[in-house]
DNA sequence: TTGTAGGCGTTATCAG
DNA sequence: CTGATAACGCCTACAA
């Protein structure tokens, strides 16, 4: 924070106008002049401070970025997304985490105010997306993952619901009929949505649902594991495992065969996320993928749209495709044992 | 950035100092017009402006993060560490990744200048880190995971070479005399000290190590795979292989199925950095494990204490201790098929 | 206990 | 082309 303007503009014997001008390309300076500006500010190291510049500008070139957690595998690929498409506009990224409740994201999201031009917001608590609201009234934000209808909000989602039909309707094709679900944890979205998809996918093939087949889970291995000992205690069991992540997908695996049975011989097992170990479980877990990255990546470039925009901006509404990708843990192929080489 | 302190006090007729001093607590407002102050403040959803609040105080309650990339499984974890001290401070962080070569890594620098309070620095290229000198010479900085020592600069790093002595020694116990190792990328410090402790350790315990067991790897799967193809194909092939790290012990466990041996029977082979993928490939792979997260919380731990200490404060050095996971593929256990269900 | 006014570092407007 | 100078929103002596 040391060397200002008015140190160059002294060295240079000008005024801290024509530095200005020089360094921010913003008028006209006779070339003599220029140069001599730029040699003074290269020796002195000088850079402007950034947020002097941002009071006078009312623009920060900061993106604020709000999500329940900044790492793990998702989130961190929703922020490798973000930081793709903000660098190439030369944005920076104020990043938060761990916001539980509405009160704790209210007092991040005012944390935000003047140092930020816009909100990438994303809470999986279906109740804290109603509250939003007007919390951030002030700048422009996308919701990320947000299930519910936003009025006044964009919003990137992926296809939850879609996801989850794709892969009742293949456990469908493969002749089951008694297709259970480990659903995710109480209140999350997400979990919401796959669990619409997975009981309209079987509405609509007329295949009963009796209220045993649908388990609660909570996002974890060990939540998986526990539904899936659950289910395999039933006395008419089913033959097949929709579990709403992988996580819980893997604990499934793990419960099966402590069980004595065999997947997908005797229940097949597909999970939701496609995270990397997907593929190196035994057997390989089918699951469904969905380009996380991108969820990310279009936030920001909608966000990028409103800032363009200004305040004649409409809400959009972008939603990403599920793609099931098939392996052997749902008997479609046959089960391949240890690490898969083959690249992904 | 719309209702400024001033339309406050309009509203609580009062001037701006005393909504100031209110708000800060920081001098004597009688209850009353406190009251009426907070009141109205909560009424206009009042949040000062931060950028102008840096300003007067040149106090910004911002760390700067600046890494060779914000995401994956290792930059996640050293976040999540620094997140998890940081907001503990109150503190907000401005990440910054993918800097490449030095003159972006100086314009990233530069551009965080009043914005942050101090730096968290981590280059895991070595040639870089001595070019850093100056870079940031405003503010207070801490490098994460500098290998080389420097002299004016906090480091805090992990116990590279230590851990790679371990998987030596550990398979020199075993019984192996034909260690080979499969390097990290050329330039890297982290693969450099690993290399470092790999050879040391041989020299310690007076085994021969011939050019041919040392071969060059880039930290990915697909360079492990490689890497143990032409290990395997040597007249007098190794029984025991450290990779530099574990994708690279994965693609190498490949490569050994496929020319069809058996780890560890045919082969051990151990990795580095224990990814939660090692316990799940068969045979589950033996490790090294560095508490990730621990770099970034004690690097911010640090750097807090320089802020504290102001101009006369002492450059330190941490180094993370490495720990050794033995499981199935370095055939001191038994092998186990399969996901382990374990906990962590 | 409260108000006035100067200053933080830049940018932008308006005269010269 | 260049130089004063008034904002930007807030904090903080200094007065009252």
């Amino acid at each position: 924070m040391r060397v200002t303007i008015r140190q160059v503009a002294r060295e240079a014997g000008v005024s801290v106008a024509t530095v200005s001008r020089v360094l921010n390309a913003s008028g006209p300076v006779s070339a003599e002049t220029s140069r001599r500006i730029r040699d003074v500010a290269a020796r002195l190291r000088y850079a402007p401070n950034e947020a002097a510049r941002a009071l006078t500008r009312s623009r920060t070139h900061t993106i604020g970025v709000l999500l329940p957690d900044i790492y793990g595998e998702f989130f961190s690929e929703v922020i490798r997304g973000i930081d793709q498409r903000t660098r190439r506009e030369g944005y920076h990224l104020l990043v938060s985490g761990s916001h539980d409740d509405p009160a704790e994201m209210e007092a991040a999201l005012s944390a935000m105010r003047g140092r930020v031009d816009g909100l990438l917001l994303m809470f999986p608590d279906a109740a804290a997306q109603a509250s939003l609201g007007d919390l951030a009234h002030d700048v422009p934000f996308v919701l990320i993952n947000g299930a519910a209808r936003q009025e006044r909000a964009s919003v990137v989602a992926m296809d939850n619901a879609g996801g989850a039909r794709a892969v009742v309707r293949h456990l469908l094709a493969l002749g089951h009929t008694r297709i259970a679900t480990i659903t995710g944890a109480p209140g999350n979205s997400d979990a919401a949505e796959r669990l619409r998809g997975y009981r309209e996918a079987l509405r609509a093939a007329r295949v009963e649902r009796p209220a045993e087949l649908e388990v609660a889970g909570d996002f974890t291995e060990d939540g998986g594991h526990l539904a899936m000992r659950r289910l395999l205690e039933l006395s008419d069991r089913p033959t097949a495992v929709f579990a709403a992540n992988d996580s819980m997908a893997i604990g499934a695996l793990g419960a099966v065969r402590e069980a004595g049975l065999v997947v997908p011989d005797d229940v097949a097992v597909v999970g939701f996320d496609d995270i990397p170990i997907a593929r190196y479980v035994t057997p390989p877990l089918s699951s469904i993928r969905v380009a996380i990255d991108e969820l990310g990546r279009l936030a920001a470039e909608r966000l990028f749209e409103a800032l363009e925009a200004g305040e004649d901006h409409r809400p959009t509404r972008d939603v990403l495709p599920a793609q099931l990708i098939v392996r052997g843990s749902c008997g479609a192929t046959l089960p391949r044992a240890g690490p898969a080489h083959a690249p992904p």
